[in-house]
Parts: structure tokens; sequence; C-alpha cells
DNA sequence: TTGTATGCGTTATCAT
DNA sequence: ATGATAACGCATACAA
């Protein structure tokens, strides 16, 4: 590898000249400039990040932190698609994409201890358990951190607005006529209590009373689950609801299942509605109708915050970041008038 | 940051020892080392990859290069979950996993000169135009490369096995009683050249001619133009297949809706068989029949690879490691007999 | 306008 | 068994 030291040789200048030209210094005249960093071309000359982080005290990446269990957050569409539009972002800024996970070598090391020992000069975090300890003590560290769809007072988050996902989806379901309207959320976590008080919110607003019994646990990304739920919704005895809501799209294909096994037709007999709007909520026939999360917005919206923060350090105050989705308006709800 | 001098300082010797206490050195007396390690865990003391790297020449990380056109190939389930895989096998060694792409800030690299920037220990190339000069210059470098689903002459090649992949799922159709079978592939890749030798090659075994106008081109991922080429295939005037073979699970998707609107019934006149066994195939009804890529088992093995090629550059050779995957018997193919 | 010298944190060679 | 010191490649304060 050909360093800085080589090109002064060649020059015949200092490598002080040559750092300097090679970063366009005033303090040089233009044709030294040409000249340096010609050669430097010629002889191919690439910079070593390691070197120069060593020096500058940064690094010019970041560390994205997606849950290490057994089934990670990258194997979900939304999680994924947050991801490449996070790299593509941070890529065009110049900075480049490092996942952080506990078990680097075998001194287990937390995740704080790995972006230190990375020296990231920041970390998006998402798809965690936020009530991790060590989640917790990477917020509340010297180094910059952005999280997805959870909020800590002192970092950054950007959330895709289930809340108002959750009132969009009552009021499109509403102005479609239905009234008698079920809602199959997913395992109680942050995100399921937002959608919960999206969901009573907006059916108070329209002064629709909620049936207790229209409202179950299932569990996100779990079709038999919300197929179980399904069936106990549907043979309570108790009159069925004229539109069941899921906690996602795989969910509600689970529920289209068990409800055609209730001997019940889509949508005719009941419309389901889901949430996410992954790639396959379009494919399907009928097009699932559901709320389209803009993961795009959020993969980026996250970079540019995270490095904003990390470019102006001064002029930072934590901000929490609304990111709002669309309904899509597919063929599983049906008008009731 | 606590650093080596101040465990110096602090333990009244010199930061040689230090380093060699660290690295637990037969040097050292035991108590030494002990005491040191056990003051440097006091004071939080976190080593400095960039420093390390420096001196070492090595990163301990290792890229991972996807295309990163505007659809990035992290998109697609098959390659998310090898990422995932990918990702936690090489954390389990010790290693971390960078994205190298060409952008990375203003002015231009390659992705040889990005990863020599980074200096990553080697490269896991996945999901890209294999053809693409910059690829193949990053693979006739001195960085140690692994390939996943295409084979250089000097570098190892991670494969999912296209061409028995076929046989099995031809073999799987004939053992139900189909005789009668369309193919409709994706675009002229390698990787559907794979898949056509492994068509061909099965129907002769087992002497069944292959009507030509059996053999389509859809495109990989991509609904809309199975759909086209099963009407086509369908209203053709010649006599229907009894089963259709699809580029993958999205596209038959795809297929199926352009069956049933022809007025067929999926299996009862027409099977059909899909590939990769994305985790949707098996939620939805009729499970689908597919060929289900072993998408965990080629992560992990291109990161074994590549990183027991780092370790022994002595004694390695390019290999070529198939992997085969299986069938997932749906419900989307009818004995007929 | 250019050059000299130093230090970033670590490891390794060679003394002691 | 431990310590002094140089070197990794780069950027910068300061000198010339």
């Amino acid at each position: 590898m050909v360093k800085i030291k080589d090109i002064a040789l060649k020059c015949g200048v200092s490598t002080a000249t040559v750092s300097k030209a090679l970063h366009n210094s005033s303090e040089l005249k233009e044709e030294t400039i040409a000249y340096i960093c010609k050669t430097a071309k010629e002889m191919g000359y690439i910079p070593n990040a390691s070197a120069r982080s060593l020096k500058l005290k940064k690094t010019y990446s970041i560390g994205i932190l997606f849950v290490d269990q057994t089934s990670s957050g990258l194997r979900h569409e939304y999680f994924s698609s947050i991801l490449d539009s996070l790299k593509v972002a941070a890529e065009s800024k110049g900075y480049d994409v490092t996942f952080i996970s506990k078990n680097i070598t075998n001194n287990n090391m937390t995740y704080l201890e790995h972006a230190r020992y990375r020296n990231v000069d920041g970390v998006v975090i998402a798809s965690v358990d936020f009530h991790d300890e060590q989640v917790i003590e990477l917020v509340n560290s010297e180094i910059p951190t952005v999280t997805i769809d959870y909020i800590y007072n002192n970092s950054t988050a950007i959330m895709s607005d289930n809340t108002s996902g959750m009132e969009k989806l009552i009021h499109y379901a509403v102005s479609r006529g239905h009234k008698k309207i079920a809602f199959i959320h997913g395992e109680m976590t942050d995100v399921t209590n937002k959608r919960l008080a999206g969901f009573y919110k907006a059916m108070k607003e329209y002064n629709l009373k909620v049936n207790p019994n229209y409202v179950l646990e299932g569990r996100y990304h779990d079709p038999k689950a919300a197929g179980q739920a399904t069936k106990k919704l549907l043979n309570s005895g108790e009159e069925i609801p004229s539109c069941i809501i899921y906690p996602d799209d795989v969910s509600l294909i689970g529920g289209e299942t068990a409800i055609q096994q209730c001997g019940y037709k889509i949508p005719d007999d009941i419309s389901v509605i889901g949430y996410d709007g992954v790639n396959i909520s379009r494919i399907l026939r009928p097009i699932i109708t559901t709320y389209v999360q803009n993961s795009d917005a959020l993969g980026k919206l996250a970079v540019i915050n995270l490095i904003d923060r990390i470019e102006n350090p001064n002029t930072f105050t934590p901000k929490i970041v609304y990111v709002e989705g669309s309904v899509q308006d597919g063929e599983t709800v049906k008008d009731i008038f």
C-alpha cells in the first residue's frame, strides 16, 4: 500500500505538504496541490482509515444496533428496508455502516464497549429490547445515538407514528361504514400501547363503543397466534365484528385463513386490515388493506439526524421526529352502508 | 477513554508490561497479569481498534458487498437472511461486519479502494452484478474474498445449488405424476442458466419431452411478469401444462392470480411450484410447494471460509462449496396418476 | 509557501 | 520478569 511518505519521496516534498495537498489546503500553491494530487492518484494512493481515525478521533462510521437474538430483526422486511435506506443515506454522507453487537471476541463486550472499541461516531438503535440495561447504558453514554420507534429523554428518536397510524385505519374503516371494529394487537410492547391509544382515541371520536371482547392479544409476525385470536373472537358467541385489524400483514394472513375456516368470506362477511405494508401486501389477491409504514424515511431520517448531531454537537438538542405512513387502499375492506 | 498508559501509571509498571498482561503473555508473572487485568477492568479499559489495527495491519472486520442500486438486494428475504446468519457467524468468530460500497465520501472510491481504505480483512460478495469491473477488480486483488452464488476461478464460492434444486423439483413433480411441466424462469442470469440446465437434465432423465413453448422468461421477484408469462402460456392454444415452476415464491403468487383469472383452479387444474422458500410460503394457504434455499448455511459458510482463508493464508486454495436446500412439501401440487 | 517534529494508542523488538 | 523505545500512517502546531 502506498502511503503519504511514498508520495512525498516521489514528489520531493515533505509528508506535511502532501497531507496538506490531499486536503486541498489553502496554504499551498495551486500547482503544488495539482502536482501532488496527480502523482498520488497515479501511485494509487488510498488513505488509511485506521491511521486517520487514530489521529482525528473520528472514524466516519456509524454503528447500527439490531437485536442479535435467534431471530434477528433483520429478517423482518420492516427493519431490513430501514437498514437499506439507512445505509444508502449514510454512504451518501461519507459514513460507513458497521454492526454493533455484544459478542465481539470472546471477552463479551457490552454494546457500549463495542461501540467505543470501534470508535464509531454514533449509533442508530433499532429493533432491540429498549429496556435492556446495555441499550440504556449506550444511550446515556457520550456516544451520539438515535433510536427508532422508542423515545429516551436524552436521545433523538425517529418514530413511526403508531398512534396516528391506528387512527388513520379507524378513520378509513369508519368511512367505509364499519362500526363493529375488532383489534387483534401484538404482544404488549410500547408500540402496541401506542396503537391501542390510537384505537381507543379514534373510536371515541366517532362515538363508537369498543366491545371489550373485540380487543385481543396476538403476537407480531405470528399468523398462528392471529388465527387463534381470530377463532376465539368468532366463536365467542358474541356478534361478529364487521372488521378486524391485525398486528401486521403477516398476522393478517393467518387471520384470513382462520376466518375462512370459520365459514366466513373476506371481505363480504368480514373485512380485514393489516399493518406495515410489506411488499407481499401488494402482491396477494385480494390486495391487503393496510397501513404502509414509511420505512425508507425512517432509516434516512435516523441517519440525517445522527450525523447532524455528530457534526454539530453544540447546537444539538434531542428531537422526536414522527414519520407518517399512509393507508393502502386494498381489497380486503368492504363498503357497508 | 482510559488507555494502556493510564493503566501503566496506576499499576506502576510500563506500558509494555500492561500490553503483555492484557494479552496473557507467558513472559509475565501470573500475579502481575492478574493484578494488571483486574485494575484494567476496574478502570473500564477498552482497547482502541484503530490503534491496534494500525499496528497489526489487521482489523478483525470483514466487508460485505451488496449491490447498492435503487432496489438493494437487502430487500429480498433471501439476502437479508444470508446477511443475518453471516453477521452472527462473523461475530462469534470475533469479526465485525461493515458494508462496502462505492460512494464513500465524495471522491468516488471503487469497491477495492473502499475495502483497502477500511482495511477490512476480507470481503463477502453477494447479490451484485458479478460482471461489474469493480467487482472483478476486488476479487483479483490481494484482499481475500468469498462470493455467494457465483464462481470466479481464484475465489472461494458458496453456491446455492440451483441445478440440483431444479432437479429435485422436477423429481418431486414427476413423483406426483406430472409430465407436462412448464418452467417460467427469471431473466437470463447465471443462476437462471443453472436452473435451466437442471430442468433439462432432469426432464431428460425421466424421458420427458420438453415442449419449447413451456419454457418462458419472467423476471425474479416480479409477480406481474410471472402473471403475463402465465397467461401467455395458458392462452397459447397449446395444451395446458399440469404443473408450472416459477422463478421464486413471489413470482408464483402473481402466477396463481393469473391462473385463477384464466378460470383454472390450483392445484386441481394446474399445480404450481415456487423457489426460495421464503417465510410467506409457509404462511399462505395453500402452503406453497417450493424449493427452500438454505440461506442460513450460505451466510455461515461464507464467513467460515473467508475467515479460514484470512487466518490461514498459506494453506488456502479456492473452493467451491455447494449448499443444498430441500423441497417444501406444500399444497400447491396435486397428485395425478 | 513549505518543512520539522510530535503524538494519536498500540504492539513488538530488544535491552536490562 | 520487566522496561525503554520504535514503529504503524496520518494530521497539525509551529518553525522556517
